[in-house]
DNA sequence: CATAGTTTGTTGAACATTCATTCAAAATCT
DNA sequence: AGATTTTGAATGAATGTTCAACAAACTATG
């Protein structure tokens, strides 16, 4: 693994418009902000471009006419079309993993409370919309043919993993359940996966919320003495 | 919907290996095989284009010359590589269809035997190998930016859904249960597309008894009163 | 401060390659 | 012979990349 693209991320750029007066930035030089500015504009317009026709046609050209730019600034900015794509599956990799790691983080000590937030984060608007789904699919139809794309593809990592496991096992000796601890958080995590692609796919009637609900159906059904059931197939209110 | 390319499936094409090159030259070398038997052999040369360079590296010829045939000949028995494809994904979408429905038909009158064939079905070798998930992923990368592809991509469909929740239904009936079946149903479901997800990946340990047993896991923690623990992780033997 | 020179960023056209499609001729079957 | 299937080269369109020229920002120097 020679070169990893990695990209400062300036305050949050990311859903709304990158504001074209930057003020004096007293040490940074206008030009080198400039230049992650364009980059990460255009990993947008690469995001919109792969989320609106797909991987297969996505091209330079209409990356290039998203972000209103002419045709060889790509080339400048990242080397090659190859390396545009790593990079944008790399920002939108960071972006997921600094999300899930904030919502732990608030959620405080309590497991239970961990493991909700953790479920409730991946379907969280600034994560789960369209778009950013749409531009995963496409990454996962490749990533099995593209050696470079398998490490980055599966947002839910190794890290991720750990974490539910734990979090399984603190509620097993908690509650007394009598799971095994590895293979529900497997489950678990892909189930999260799998709402995923159906919120992606959007045939069916199931939105943001039906598939929150089913998750947390999930959750009451593994540990009812953590999650009990209400009404609403929602776990207690925070 | 003007025309469905419905083939016959005869036997099963080889599942074992991705032989580009057939060996079974039973007649004489490629010429003049029936139609059908040739649209067939143009599918399973598909398959193995998508499985081995993903969905937007799959070339006409690379098809051909799977199938050992020569560039045009896509083209005489399939009008163009949209239509290819199409076929193509309908060929996986029946056969996984009849799969399902024949393991429901194995199962007997018992519901939760039927619920546990159904998940078993889902990782059986014949259905759930690294060349068909692979395919199958390469269209859902393509699902939706493609109208077309839109109605078969999702192979768990309407049909399969209803399944899953009448028999949560069924269950929750007999086990006296607090979830809700629909929001069940659909966390099911997910999670089972969540780990052909996982499984097609490849990158962690997970194989398809791993799977399995997180699915078996899944059960035994929604329906205890119907698929009691026992210490493998996986409910009771058939 | 002003000016010249250098670096950095941007453009758009030219180029080379890849690929789906077409089709006339050949091969094979009825 | 006539119909059907197969071949392989030709064609044309699409697209990633390169590059020479240009513009803007920055630096050095007078």
């Amino acid at each position: 693994m020679a070169e990893t693209v990695t990209l400062m991320k300036t305050a949050q750029a990311g859903e709304s418009f990158p504001e074209p007066a930057q003020k004096g930035d007293a040490e940074k030089r206008g030009r080198k902000a400039s230049k992650e500015v364009r980059q990460l504009q255009l990993i947008e317009a690469t995001i919109d471009s792969l989320a609106k026709r797909g991987y297969s046609e996505t091209t330079m050209a209409d990356v290039a006419d998203g972000a209103g730019l002419s045709r060889g600034i790509v080339n400048f900015h990242f080397e090659s079309k190859e390396k545009l794509l790593v990079a944008t599956l790399q920002h939108m990799y960071d972006e997921y993993s600094a999300h899930w790691r904030g919502a732990l983080q608030k959620a405080g000590d309590d497991p239970a409370r961990q493991l909700q937030a953790l479920v409730a984060a991946d379907f969280d608007r600034s994560i789960c919309n369209k778009r950013k789904l749409a531009a995963w699919c496409a990454f996962w139809g490749e990533a099995k043919s593209r050696p470079t794309y398998q490490a980055l593809s599966g947002s839910r990592d190794a890290a991720y993993q750990n974490h539910f496991v734990a979090l399984c096992q603190a509620l097993k000796a908690d509650g007394g359940y009598g799971f095994d601890p590895q293979g529900l958080a497997l489950a678990l995590s892909a189930m999260l996966e799998g709402l995923w692609l159906r919120l992606m796919m959007g045939t069916e009637d199931t939105t943001r919320e039906t598939a929150l609900q089913a998750a947390n159906e999930f959750l009451a059904s593994a540990f009812p003495k953590h999650y009990p059931l209400t009404p609403a197939g929602k776990p207690r209110e925070a």
